[in-house]
RNA sequence: AGAGUUGACCGAACAGUCGCUGUUUUAUCGAAAGAUAAAAGGGAGGAAAGUCCGGGCUCCACAGGGUAAAGUGCCAGGUAAUGCCUGGGAGGCGUGAGCCUACGGAAAGUGCCACAGAAAAUAUACCGCCGUAAAAGUUCGCUUUCGCGGUAAGGGUGAAAUGGUGCGGUAAGAGCGCACCGCGCAACGGGUAACCGUUGUGGCAGGGAAAACCCCACUUGGAGCAAGAUCAAAUAGGGAAACACAAUGCGUGACCCGCGCUGUUUCCGGGUAGAUUGCUUGAGCCGUCGGGUGACUUACGGCCUAGAUGAAUGACUGUUUUAAACAAAACCCGGCUUACAGGUCGACUCUUUCU
RNA sequence: UGGGUUGUCGCCAAGCGGUAAGGCACGGGGUUUUGAUCCCCGCAUACCAAGGUUCGAAUCCUUGCAACCCAG
């Protein structure tokens, strides 16, 4: 956490199907009906995020578009209260009809919470 | 003014702040590869969709031929190609502008047409109609019954019944004859052709269905960028190229004929995870002048217009006819189909009114 | 992204152009002291959608919509 500003770059997410794995096996969960978030602490000092939209739950491109660009700029305004973390949002149905307002307030209080609890 | 027909186009705009992703330039670090920073400039569609067709590209197969399978189906042209497009013909719909059509062949063959009906495709004879032998009855006109023969006008069935209408003709009838219409054939004329017109002639024979099998003509090798190529930890063991070639057996990407293998010589890596590449300059776009009825196209000039890889276009604020539809590139093109708020322009038709 | 398969009552399903079987479930009745079993009756409700071919389509053709599977 080098720098002070708000930017995303490639170092912040997970790129590789190892680093996916590796959330998947034992995480730290929080959930509502709109997404189910899972968070592990890794071993840089920075954060990344990872997105798990399936086709399954969300059927068009655009609206999978949409939701991946909300939970990345939650993310990007968020980035300096989260220490060393790996998380993954994965959406569910509901998220489909819900405002934008509602989902990016239900990320910011998962954010929160995953923080609180891989500290205790 | 109203109601339509048709062709083309747009697909919220502008400004600011914070972010994402390629490209170029400069600076710093570095032996290099490259990394970081700054600036400039680029960054989803008309359908990017469905994947219904056609190609490019790549690998596999491939001398070539035959069979099968699949597709297409009026004619001509356009195109890289097509099941697409354009023009023409025929049929149908509409007052009209215009629109629609899987539109070859049913006398090459096989099969099908439930129920009903006499008969559903070699026509047949149920009720009728007509003639007539016999018998019975008789008011001597004829009637009835049962046979035989003729007939396809009428009846009823059915989705569909073996040319239609009229006149003649006949015992009753019948293309049996005639006229018109329809159909077939031939000749001539027009047209590249589909086809059209005129004349003559036949004398009516064989309904439907080919989106039943099929026949005819034409087309098609198979798979797909997750194709494939390069670098290359691990691991297992040989692998690759060239030349020659008889039999058996084996293999062979629809099948068959066919084709390949074994022997000799030469060379040395192999290829998983991962990385790089394929990846955007292309049957490209725009304009002008010619050619063509048109689709399209010759020549010339100009332009560069996404290239990501857990996957980029967003968020916030302000203004404007106001809360802006359908919808997201993933190798690339040409079509088709489907979805779509609202809006712009051109051409044409009909109705009403006015001049 | 590419390749492929399937859609028939609430569920499982048969159906080879001629008016949609069967089983389970469900409802009613009978048998039984009661229940199960068994028997009888019913189930107004089903061919994914829209066009086309045909006299007639669940079936043939075209287009679309869903669901599922495979490669990775």
């Amino acid at each position: 956490m080098s720098k002070s500003d708000f930017s995303f770059p490639p170092q912040l997410r997970l790129r590789t199907p190892a680093a996916y794995k590796n959330v998947f096996a034992q995480p730290v969960k929080s959930s509502d009906k709109y997404f189910t978030l899972l968070a592990i602490r890794n071993q840089l000092d920075h954060p990344r995020l990872g997105l798990a939209i399936a086709k399954k739950v969300i059927k068009r491109a655009v609206d999978r578009n949409t939701l991946k660009r909300l939970a990345r700029e939650s993310f990007r305004l968020r980035q300096h209260s989260l220490t060393a973390l790996d998380i993954v949002v994965l959406a569910r149905r509901d998220a489909l009809t819900a405002s934008p307002e509602v989902l990016r307030q239900s990320l910011e209080k998962h954010l929160l919470q995953l923080v609180k609890r891989c500290d205790s």
